[in-house]
DNA sequence: GTGAAAGCGCTAACAA
DNA sequence: TTGTTAGCGCTTTCAC
């Protein structure tokens, strides 16, 4: 049985197809009998309005792109959901594409989608290099989350990383560490090196001096890579007795290695991690960590969509590039103070 | 300015939309003269297809869902990462919708999704039931991942949840357990019945006799409720010496509690899993769990798919209701057996 | 208020 | 081998 369609609407109903159209987008002015009699047929034939065919027309393509390295990790995985909540709002379905943070990857990924494809797109671009945005799909809004390639003009929304990562590291400070190391430098990483920066600043205003050997790098941001750092760290002659971690999932991986080696967290060794995923309030002991809001961030960048996609159609607000920054949170658990409480 | 399309290429390239057409469907036969000079044209307008318009055309929307309760639980981020994998591979792309787990919100999932957004469906239903499946927009190639709600004639991918939960609870018992509770009972949940139901044969097997109190539910499958239910496990005058938890996350949460009264794991509670997400991999401990073959779930759906919406088309097959089970193995971890070796 | 008809960009019959 | 043309289902002027 072939799908109903307006015009089979109005033929059932007995009238225009413009009629029926008016009815199903809610025109106001139609005649009420007509209305009844369409609402009659709209429930009779079980229409659904073809939205390629509505999009077709309207040009647009009711979709935007999320562009991420991975949807297990869980930071994606969660600001993806919210991305999708956001969007629906907004009416978009959204489209996932996973680079796993290659540069290649990431280039065809904004190449491939065409401009009919999508609407917009919003990006976490682990690799990509602003020449890489020369043959974007030009007129297709783009915003980028999280990571910053700098000098390139596109809409941007982030947490402030250098004062986060500050926050977090003058904590370890604060609670009395004095010798305070860093996971996951890495230099294709935007946030890498802002991370990097607030941790200095803030040794710098606690009065501790920097050593380099502390500052461990990590390609990837995999529980894996934070258990490997951490062991070099825990093989050093004079260990750290804190850690600060870019993110959650390396700050796990130390957490294992710690625990591996008989390393007490917090007494021995206190580990503050990044970006305040699910996992981190469970583990064994609990992460302190930054709380990025990442529903402001999905929030912001669907909106920045539609401002720019909308702006686009109608007088074209011509160039102002946003940079936003969402609010931060440092939550404080047991991996710096020790057990308190049981988690909520 | 304006995207190029067909009618523009043709133009610049002297020939009419059909070889332009041609050229870029691949077609064979096209005079190499203008191939070439087609292809310049390509080239020169940065030529992309419109893939709706070309949908529209063929009858096909290029697009299947994947509706799963929250992308923010491991698990189904991990198998949606591999789902976009799959799918990409038969050149879909998946649109994504998150229910809560709620009956209302998959309903409406199903039915919005109009037969002309969507090529087909992969659900993971918690809380359909059969009469739900009654209005389903026809036509549209569905399969059910993980639950099977029983009497609904759709195709369906899952591994053997009794055997995979009679072995779990097997392990436990041939490691002298004796006192084997299991968390996550739920009669809203298909396979909460069969994985208690192998539970419950592991038990018999071992000769084991069951204690109703020792069966506790869990009406969300989040780490809070594990929590909840350990604790309450905890306060039983005679506490149980091992547990197996329906998921992950009810295990990583079962585990937190245990860490909260000072239970050792495994030497006085022993606790397993299910899911094997990389979570349970780095805990402390690490988690024994049941290891189902995400990747031949997430390609054996799809594929399932491809094969209803190709026969569809063509001759179809009338009705040969598929219900394929993919392979799971034991993965036995430091929460059984205690510290082994570190993880890779 | 409503109908007729054009056309969004593409594919595929049919002709040539 | 290639051109012409009719729609896919919808929205939207433009008449009436």
């Amino acid at each position: 049985m072939r799908a109903a369609t307006l015009k089979d609407v109005a033929v059932l109903a007995g009238v225009s197809v413009k009629t029926v159209s008016n009815v199903v987008n809610g025109y106001a002015f139609v005649k009420p009998e007509n209305r009844r009699k369409v609402e009659e047929a709209l429930i009779a034939t079980g229409y659904r309005p073809n939205i390629g065919a509505r999009n077709l027309r309207r040009g647009k393509t009711g979709f935007i792109a999320l562009v991420l390295p991975e949807l297990s990790i869980p930071y994606f995985g969660e600001l993806a959901g919210l991305v999708i909540t956001a969007a629906q709002a907004h009416g978009w379905n959204v489209l996932i594409e996973q680079t796993q943070g290659t540069r290649d990857r990431e280039r065809t990924a904004l190449t491939s989608m065409g401009p009919h494809m999508i609407d917009g797109a919003i990006l976490s671009p682990q690799a990509l290099s602003a020449e890489d945005f020369a043959d974007l799909a030009p007129g297709v809004p783009l915003v980028m989350v999280g990571e910053h390639a700098v000098d390139v003009p596109i809409d941007h929304v982030a947490i402030d990383n250098v004062l986060a990562a500050r926050t977090a590291v003058g904590h370890l400070a604060a609670i009395g560490r004095r010798r305070i190391a860093s996971i996951g430098r890495n230099p294709h990483r935007g946030t890498a090196a802002l991370r990097l920066e607030g941790y200095r600043a803030a040794l710098a205003e606690a009065g501790l001096a920097e050593d380099e050997e502390l500052s461990v790098p990590a390609l990837e941001y995999h529980r894996r890579d934070g258990a490997q750092a951490m062991s070099r760290l825990l093989d050093l002659p004079e260990r750290p007795d804190a850690v600060f971690c870019f993110n959650d999932l390396l700050a796990i991986g130390a957490l294992r290695a710690a625990a591996d080696r008989g390393v007490r967290v917090p007494e021995d060794l206190a580990i503050v991690g990044f970006d305040n995923t699910e996992e981190s309030a469970y583990s064994i002991p609990s992460l302190t960590t930054i709380a990025p809001d990442k529903k402001a961030i999905a929030e912001t960048a669907v909106s920045l969509i539609h401002g720019r996609s909308t702006d686009a159609a109608e007088n074209a607000t011509p160039f102002d590039l946003q940079d936003i920054q969402t609010p931060f949170a440092l939550e404080i658990r047991e991996s710096t103070i020790g057990r308190t409480r049981a988690p909520a």
